[in-house]
DNA sequence: CTGACACTGTAACAACTGTTACAATTTAGG
DNA sequence: CCTAAATTGTAACAGTTGTTACAGTGTCAG
């Protein structure tokens, strides 16, 4: 039945669940309980285990040097745990991991897993795209943050769609937070921009009005 | 020949120069030469193929919408290119490669190359060191992007070290740079912490006086 | 030794963003 | 239908950084 559920990760995909069932059993693994505001794990522990959250979630929180929260993520499962942090120089856990709810984890031994990729090619390419992935992202993230002005940020954003008519999925705040600005800050951007006939601006939908002047925005 | 070559790669780390050998001879590859300012790749195009720079050295440069360089990056041989961007959704290349000497370039077919990984579970886990180690790099980057004064990155930088007398390689330009920040804002904010004697800043060589006085910035 | 060059310290001003606050509007839940 | 919560528009002010410029200091090759 477990395998029912691990299918559906991106680690899992495409496997049967025939063939689930015999890489765990060829595997060093083991499944442990967790319940609710327990701490599963350190920042800065070792990561010897692919950690596999089969149900319930976590929080992931960064702290400072300080001690303070810097970002928060949510981890619902079925989901694989820090797959970019298990291989590497660094293999720690970035975040501290908090239990959100009961749940249940399973817990692969490293050197299991590496045999396992290469037992089974499925299995190591969706591990490969699943890391390849999270570099990928994080190279669209750098890009973004690395543009000085929140007029930047948000032609770019826009530009990147590749449309004129854009549906947004998120709020101004979630958007703020995406671009790491705050709130405000964005709202008056946008109200640059559409009092200068650049674009529209109506609650998600937002439609570029001047394609020429957007791009400007980027050479400034 | 090549094998010797190959051997100071972090790919094939650990491998003897017979058994690279061995694995060329069952993969689907070609060498292929380069000549002084010809473009290997346009941002965009598909990577069907795993890159190895054998010799000379090449440019990335990220063009934003409007053509702009916005960042480089130098290339130079015996090395892996574009590692993390050969399996994932986007296996595109990042940026344009344009070759700023001569050289020769190791083209390994992706299928191929997959084959290999399964193969030979050295390459395999140079591999997986390889895409988590950039990962984890961009993870440290974004954080540190993710400050929002200064101040802050400039703390948490010399706080990273652990040490309180710290031998920098970089100079404040490169440091600038580092941080996303322009050379006189950094030297300005140098210059407020050392007339609080917070640290002193002697060319390349910086000590921490006041700990808990830095170690405070990062809770503003 | 010495000139070219990179690196650093500093300053004044402009530009941009954050902070805080409040009102208007929309959305979701009871 | 109606209230609470979330979202959005807007503004004034403070704080931070960028821009530009110039002078002083170190470094290195010839």
């Amino acid at each position: 039945m477990m395998e029912q559920v691990l299918q559906k990760t991106m680690l899992f995909r495409n496997i049967p669940e025939s063939e689930i069932s015999e890489l765990l059993s060829r595997a060093r693994y083991r499944v442990t309980r967790f319940t609710k505001d327990s701490l599963i794990a350190h920042a800065g522990d070792p990561i010897e285990e692919m950690i596999i959250l089969i149900e319930g979630s976590l929080e992931g929180a960064m702290l400072d040097l300080a001690g303070n929260k810097l970002k928060i993520e949510q981890l619902n499962g079925p989901m694989l745990i820090a797959a970019a942090f298990v291989y590497g120089k660094r293999n720690q856990f970035p975040v501290n991991l908090l239990a959100k709810t009961d749940g249940k984890i399973l817990r692969i031994d490293k050197r299991s897993f590496t045999q396992l990729l290469t037992s089974q090619s499925q299995l190591l390419i969706n591990y490969l795209n699943i890391i390849s992935n999270k570099a990928q992202f994080l190279t669209e993230k750098i890009t973004f943050l690395s543009f000085k002005t929140i007029r930047q940020k948000l032609a770019f954003f826009l530009l990147k769609r590749g449309e004129e008519e854009i549906e947004l999925k998120e709020s101004q705040s979630a958007l703020a937070e995406l671009f790491g600005v705050t709130r405000p800050s964005l709202a008056r951007t946008i109200g640059e921009l559409t009092s200068n006939d650049i674009i529209s601006w109506e609650r998600k939908k937002v439609s570029i009005l001047d394609l020429q002047g957007l791009k400007d925005i980027l050479m400034e």
